[in-house]
DNA sequence: AATTTCCACAACCGCACCCGG
DNA sequence: CCCGGGTGCGGTTGTGGAAAT
């Protein structure tokens, strides 16, 4: 298909957008909405192409864009995410408010990834660079196994999405609420304005902790060396459960995940399954990835914590504090401490020091051990799942 | 003071998907 | 089912300011 692109126009403006043109555009939307983006720079009395001015409004001029520096919240949610789900940007900023994915995606680049880097983690892979089985510590290979279970977990939740949505869209006048906002502006609101507000929470990346949780409780008891075989979905709907089974960690059915609903189409609201400290299994939009490596919304369901996320620093992990039998808190204590110290904005205890190879290897340690300890401390059968 | 290099970030580009006709 | 317009997305480039020489 050939289309016409921007660029192609003659009489265009390319480059830098000017506070003139920014005026122009924001009164135009203000007062008309964008509309057609093709059609609204000739209404709006600019000349550029509807595109630029897409993405001008949607990472620059959108009034619900929070800006400046990233926090170390922020920063860790990055990172988090970006292990679990890779260079889907959008995917990401989804789970962060007010964030672009343009902004994220350049403050990777910019940043975390060369912090990643100097401290010896592979930014791609989030594996420790010179990891080598059976030459380091023990924890190399358990670091290289948790990077493997985040991997298939991430095809494992994606494809899972899929069959949720799936099932979702079967359901005749599916209530209110089932599909949060940004699901619910894609599929059906597309093409007017962008969503306007974010999901509050980090579902994804806590239903992948919760399962990583459980992963290294079966570990723990000893049943998970050589386990991992097939990232393949099994995710079961049955009228009043859904059922997730740890497919690649054992096989054992006794320890499926039980996702109990009151109906396959995870209403929000019909919550049966409640954790410790307030933690609920909810319905939660979470990010597939469909055919050939395009992105997507899709609707799941995930375990969030009822707390509000801006609330509480460590919110989008399952709440250790709030449950002494689910030490998440430990992982994100590491992270704080590496960020802390690997960030321009040196922590107290860190300030002023450059990181130099021995330095480098402990944070290394720390980002691993960090999982890896929360793993041993985990007891077998955690209420948390 | 002039020039070069580095860095951060805004903007561009092209591909792929969605959806209506 | 096919086609084409509209849009979303991720990778890449361009630009301007800061730092270094």
């Amino acid at each position: 298909m050939v289309k016409s692109q921007c660029f192609e126009k003659v009489g265009l403006k390319k480059g830098p957008w000017t506070p003139e043109e920014d005026q122009k555009l924001l009164a135009y939307i203000e007062e008309h909405g964008h509309g057609s983006w093709r059609a609204l720079p000739a209404e709006a009395g600019l000349r550029r192409c509807g595109k630029s001015c897409r993405l001008r409004w949607t990472n620059y001029l959108r009034p619900d864009i929070k800006r400046g520096k990233f926090n170390l919240q922020e920063e860790q949610s990055i990172i988090q995410l970006h292990a679990l789900l890779g260079n889907r940007w959008s995917a990401i900023a989804t789970h962060l408010p007010k964030r672009t994915d343009n902004e994220i995606k350049n403050y990777w680049n910019t940043h975390l990834k060369k912090r990643l880097d100097k401290m010896g983690i592979d930014p791609v892979t989030h594996k420790p660079k010179a990891d080598s089985f059976g030459s380091g510590s023990g924890h190399s290979k358990g670091a290289a196994n948790l990077s493997h279970m985040a991997q298939w977990e991430s095809a494992r939740l994606e494809a899972e999405a899929r069959l949720v949505r799936e099932s979702k869209l079967s359901v005749p006048n599916p209530p209110k609420n089932i599909l949060s906002s940004a699901v619910s502006a894609q599929v059906s609101n597309k093409g007017s304005a962008p969503p306007t507000a974010r999901p509050q929470c980090l579902d994804v990346l806590k239903a992948w902790q919760g399962v990583v949780f459980s992963m290294f409780s079966v570990r723990s008891s000893g049943s998970l060396s050589g386990s991992l075989e097939s990232p393949t979905s099994t995710l079961n709907f049955s009228e009043n459960a859904l059922a997730i089974p740890l497919v690649g960690v054992q096989k054992n059915p006794t320890t499926t995940l039980a996702f109990a609903t009151n109906n396959a189409t995870c209403n929000r609201g019909t919550t049966t399954t409640e954790f410790d400290g307030g933690n609920q299994l909810e319905c939660f939009e979470k990010l597939k990835e469909p055919a050939q490596g395009k992105r997507n919304l899709e609707s799941s369901m995930a375990i969030h914590d009822i707390s509000p996320y801006a609330s509480d620093h460590n919110a989008w992990f399952v709440d250790s504090s709030a449950n002494e039998n689910a030490p998440m808190g430990n992982i994100i204590d590491g992270f704080s401490e590496i960020l802390a110290c690997n960030s321009l904005d040196h922590s107290p205890t860190c300030s002023g020091e450059n990181i130099n190879d021995n330095y480098a290897g402990n944070l290394e340690d720390n980002y691993w051990n960090s999982l890896l300890n929360l793993v041993d401390a985990s007891p077998t059968g955690s209420s948390v799942f």
